[in-house]
DNA sequence: CTACCTTGTAATCATTGACAACATTGTAGT
DNA sequence: ACTACAATGTTGTCAATGATTACAAGGTAG
């Protein structure tokens, strides 16, 4: 028989995989550290080793979502058509489908900011959606299909309404049924927004 | 010497005044129902009382939330002109001021919903925003500043610019010198976006 | 005045996050 | 190969917490 092995092999990883698990069924305050340990196998104070406290945890939780959110958007933009309507559809689709499978992590990502002790890679992190619309909004521009003016003065608005839109409809602002049609008004609304 | 009386008076409301102090500075997970026994004077057990669980206590505080935004907001477009533009201003000024003074409650009050087990009450509550931004839409239509169509087909956007655009500030996505100028451009980015 | 309902107390339980001391394993330098 | 040493897991322990139960005090309606 063969024994399980001193050491796990990626305790880090399986604590993540895990916590994700649990953070989705049932919030931030119901994942417990002693637990994770328990379902993948460890003792309890394993995972103090790979993360100190249970905020470090969730932390890194919400820092992988920011990369896998990220990750994803390009991907979208990069499979979606060149004209700016293209992009932006597909980029709040994409945006939108990620939330819709992942509520609670998004609500956690969005969360931890207004704590003063930021970890400083979550800040920053969290930067890189701006900074993705930017250069889609300069990539408008470039084309003719976006009103001229400085880059953060339009993008910001644009991402407000996408992130407006997918956080009301995972909260359960907007019925189920009418997601799709939301967003396709959403859409629209912000296309004449920054219409040239 | 006075013995404090075996009946609190109100402590339902001391409880509620508590937590949402403590929320603001340590947030949810820090929010402790024997803490706040302590720091009122009652035992331990008191609490349960008037809040079965600690999610309940929060869901009544995310409730509190929904009414006294929804208050707000009613009273800033009283006092604001009577132009769509003014009022959708002043709203959004309204929302900002109160995301900025209760950033974590307004967290909790977006957070709890993807919870399959909403109390009915605050789901209710949490839809007497849209309906405030339809009222506005609608009036904004029948002065001629807003562009026909059904109502909610373009509350909503406008609903998600303003949410979103709040939702990303606290959340530390806008520079704090930035928000001003930043809630200038969304709002007129709202308003060309339902131009007539 | 009495019976009952609300509100608070006391005592207890399992669970949890965190920590310290120790054990095991992998590995870098010799 | 040998030997430090760092990384990773384990055991044991602690105070704090959420929740529940049985009981006491205080209000209130008949």
């Amino acid at each position: 028989m063969t024994h399980r092995p001193y050491h796990h092999g990626d305790l880090r990883a399986a604590l993540l995989t895990h916590a994700e698990e649990t953070l989705k069924e049932r919030g931030p305050a119901g994942l417990s550290l002693r637990e994770l340990a328990r379902d993948i196998g460890v003792s309890p104070a394993a995972p103090s080793r790979h993360f100190k406290t249970k905020q470090a945890l969730l932390d890194a939780l919400a820092l992988e979502g920011f990369d896998r959110l990220s990750a994803l958007l390009i991907a979208a933009q990069d499979e979606a058509g060149e004209s700016f309507a293209e992009r932006l559809t597909a980029l709040t689709r994409a945006y939108m489908g990620f939330a819709a499978a992942n509520p609670a992590l998004l609500n956690l990502m969005y969360s931890v900011k207004y704590d003063p002790s930021v970890p400083s890679a979550l800040a920053k992190a969290s930067q890189r959606l701006p900074e993705l619309a930017a250069q889609l909004i300069e990539d408008g521009q470039r084309r003719g299909e976006v009103c001229q003016g400085p880059v953060e003065e339009i993008g910001l608005p644009v991402m407000a309404a996408m992130h407006g839109f997918v956080a009301l409809a995972i909260a359960g602002g907007i019925q189920a049924d009418a997601v799709e049609q939301g967003l396709k008004n959403t859409v629209a609304f912000a296309l004449r927004g920054c219409a040239p």
